[in-house]
DNA sequence: TGTTCATTTGTAGTCATTACAAAATTACTT
DNA sequence: AAGTAATTTTGTAATGACTACAAATGAACA
């Protein structure tokens, strides 16, 4: 991992986290947002599924699907789309870019100034979100 | 549209330019690059095969699959990958940005120095591509 | 003309995601 | 504490984009 931004919310305090956020804090929430939280690879809803289902024998894959659309709309996490086929999830909101990785898969986070390229001829647009992200080789993979 | 790069080939030489590119052009294939090439909104499968049918009735949905895949293999285009029930496909392999109107679904070019956010942590890795875009309203649904 | 090879096409299948309604859980009221 | 309403979770069935595959078509060439 390039860089993290996690530390503005404690470990123990994803329930207040969520209420924060008019989210009602089931176990099912708070496990998958924790899950999210701990898992910088940006996971995605299969992985999660299969992470949580020992320590939550019912889990259903519907209510992943549900719980990560709700998070969503109250802007708590955002989905990475790079490629077409895998949808990933990131409980970090700041602002910043992802890598990845063609050789061994992994998924990168690097910081990166969204205000740089601002500077374009988009005057009168409203922008609401920013997606910036690399392909390619990570160093491991790229030494070959 | 606010930028456009498309200078650099000429209408009636697009059978050369798949030619210099490893692509037999069969009419398929033509109609489908200046079909992109002439559409700068960046048009879905589904719009593509709607678009064509009239002039090649027997076009299938799969041909236009597999032509999209061969072109992007042999790199003349670029998929597009910004909402997640929704591919789209740019003929411009020139580097710039996308804008997706969440208003009218309109998605807009964009110019942007690719090179100005790489002095981030990334050394030692190999960037291959660059994507680059972002969501908002656009000047006409942003005024109201 | 016949043969080989590449391209196109339609059908059937796969897989991620969603719709929907029943079941379970939580919150509220008296 | 019991009963009722509201919310959340769950499983199944359905959707829809995409792909695999093999037959059909068309092009290249001797």
């Amino acid at each position: 991992m390039i860089c993290n931004h996690y530390n503005f919310v404690k470990m123990d305090k994803i329930g207040a986290y969520l209420s924060k956020h008019e989210i009602k804090p089931s176990l099912q929430r708070l496990k998958i947002f924790e899950f999210l939280y701990n898992n910088k690879n940006h996971p995605t809803v299969d992985s999660i599924y299969t992470a949580l289902s020992p320590a939550i024998p019912t889990l259903s894959k519907t209510t992943v699907y549900n719980t990560l659309k709700l998070f969503i709309s109250k802007g708590i996490i955002r989905s990475i789309h790079i490629e077409d086929h895998e949808v990933r999830y990131d409980a970090d909101t700041i602002p910043h870019g992802h890598f990845k990785c063609i050789g061994c898969g992994g998924l990168f986070d690097f910081p990166f100034d969204h205000h740089l390229q601002l500077q374009t001829n988009l005057a009168g647009f409203q922008i609401t979100e920013e997606h910036f992200y690399l392909k390619g080789y990570c160093k491991l993979c790229g030494a070959n």
